[in-house]
DNA sequence: AATAAAACATGACAGATATCATATTTAATT
DNA sequence: AATTAAATATGATATCTGTCATGTTTTATT
C-alpha cells in the first residue's frame, strides 16, 4: 500500500500541514478503497468515523429534500477531503456522497484526525480555512438560488464545472453529468434542465459530443441573463 | 470598561474555550462599541481586522446580488461572533452586516484571535465546530431555496425566527423586520412577501400587533405547503 | 440480436412568482 | 400641524417554471 508521506495528493488539502511523523502514523491506519461510478460512499444520516481523502475521481454531495428530490450541494474532486464537516460537528452526515466516476479514496479514522487537530494547530488552521472557503461558496450559492433564473444558474454551472474540473483534450467538460444531475445542481425540474440545455445548443453556446458537453461560447454563457 | 474574563456573553461562543490569561489579554485590547439600528457594521468588500463579539442586539448579514437585490444569508444575535469567516480566510468580507436594532459589540483585533488559534487548540476546535454548524445551516438553506415555494420558505422563516430569537411577553416575535427584510431572507420580491404575509393573516396563521408579528398557529405554519 | 429499461427530448398547459401600477397607511421631517 | 417620504397593501398582467403526457434515443440486460 502506498504511503501518505509520499503521496502527492496531500499537497492539495489540509493534510499538507501535517508533519512527517504524523503522516507516517496516519499511513499506518488508513485504508484505501476503490469506489465504482454510481456507488454510494456514505448516506444521509450515516455516522462517519473518519474522513476520506480523494486520490482519484469525483463525487457529488447531495441532500434529499422533502419533496423527494435530491439537491446537489457540492462536488468533491481528487485532492480534496470528504466528510470533514460531519466529523468535526460529530453529527450524522447531512449529505449523501455518490461517485460520479470510478474513484480511489483513502479513509482516515476519526481518532487520527482528532489527535492531529489537538496537537497540530497549523493543521487545524488549514481545516478552518478550508471550511471558511466552503462557507463563502455556500453564501454565493444561496444568493444565486434566490435571485437568478434557471437559465442563468445553469449557464453558471457549466462555467463553474469547466473552471473547477477542467476539460478533455477535445474541449468537452471532463465531468460527465446526467441531465438530472444538472437539474439537481441548479434546483429545477429535469425537464427544465433538458430544455435549457437544448436552447443553449440552438444558440450555439454549447455543443455535445456523445454524452459530453462542450462549451462553444464561454463569453456568451457568462453573459446569459 | 467591562472585562472579558467576567463577561457572561462568552459562554455562548467559542471564546469560552479560552483560558483566563488569554481572556485577560484580550480584554486589554478589545474595544467596545455601540451601534444604532440600521447602521452598517461592516460592508461587503471591506477588510476586517478582527471579530465582533455581540453583547446585545441582532444584525443581518447580506450579500448584494447582481440584480441589485440584497439577499440575507444569516442573522447574528447576542452571544455570537461576527466576522470570523472573513478573518480566517484573510479575504475581504463577502457580506454586509447591518444592525436590526441597537447593538453593543466588542471588537477583538485579528492578532489576538490568530495568536489564540495558534496556541489554544481547544479554542480553534470550537471555532471549527461553529463553522461546521454554519455550513450545515447553509446546506439546508440551499435546499430550501431550490426546492420550496415562497409560501413555504416564508412560513419556515417565521418559525425559525421564533425559535432562534424568541418572543416578547405578548407573544410577538422579538425581532422586528420590514417586509423587505422578509423578502430578502426568503429570496422573493417585496410585494410577494407582503402578499403571502397578508394571506397568512387571513388564514389566521399569524396576526400583527403594530409592526410586530405574532404567530397564532404554529402547527399550521409548519404544515404550510 | 432482441428486449427492457433508462435517459433524453419536446409539446401543452397550469400554477407560481415577478413586475408594473396605484392606493393607502405609517413614519419622518420641516 | 403640514408636508414629504417611506413602508405596506392590492390589482392586473406577463413571464417563468413545474407537471403531465408522449415520443425518441441511448444504454443495459437477457
Amino acid at each position: 500500500m502506498s504511503k501518505c508521506e509520499q503521496c502527492i495528493i496531500k499537497q492539495f488539502n489540509s493534510l499538507k500541514a501535517l508533519t512527517k511523523d504524523e503522516l507516517v502514523r496516519i499511513s499506518g491506519c488508513k485504508t484505501s478503497r476503490i469506489i465504482k461510478k454510481g456507488e454510494i460512499i456514505f448516506d444521509e444520516g450515516e455516522t462517519l468515523n473518519g474522513v476520506f481523502c480523494v486520490k482519484e475521481g469525483i463525487c457529488k454531495l447531495s441532500k434529499l429534500s422533502e419533496n423527494g428530490k435530491d439537491q446537489i450541494v457540492k462536488m468533491v474532486v481528487k485532492g480534496q477531503l470528504l466528510g470533514q464537516r460531519s466529523l468535526i460537528s460529530e453529527e450524522a452526515s447531512n449529505l449523501q456522497a455518490i461517485a460520479l466516476n470510478d474513484m480511489e479514496v483513502c479513509f482516515i479514522p476519526k481518532s487520527e484526525i482528532f489527535a492531529d487537530l489537538q496537537k497540530n494547530s497549523k493543521f487545524s488552521f488549514e481545516v478552518l480555512k478550508d471550511m471558511a472557503h466552503d462557507l463563502r461558496d455556500s453564501d454565493d450559492i444561496i444568493v444565486n438560488m434566490a435571485q437568478k433564473s434557471v437559465r442563468q444558474r445553469l449557464a453558471e454551472t457549466l462555467v463553474y464545472i469547466r473552471d473547477s474540473f477542467g476539460t478533455n483534450p477535445d474541449g468537452t467538460l471532463s465531468v460527465l453529468l446526467s441531465r438530472e444531475d444538472y437539474a439537481n445542481i441548479v434546483g429545477t425540474a429535469t425537464e427544465s434542465a433538458i430544455r435549457v440545455l437544448s436552447q443553449f445548443k440552438k444558440e450555439k453556446l454549447i455543443s455535445t459530443v456523445g454524452k459530453y458537453i462542450k462549451i462553444e461560447d464561454l463569453a456568451g454563457l457568462k453573459r446569459v441573463e
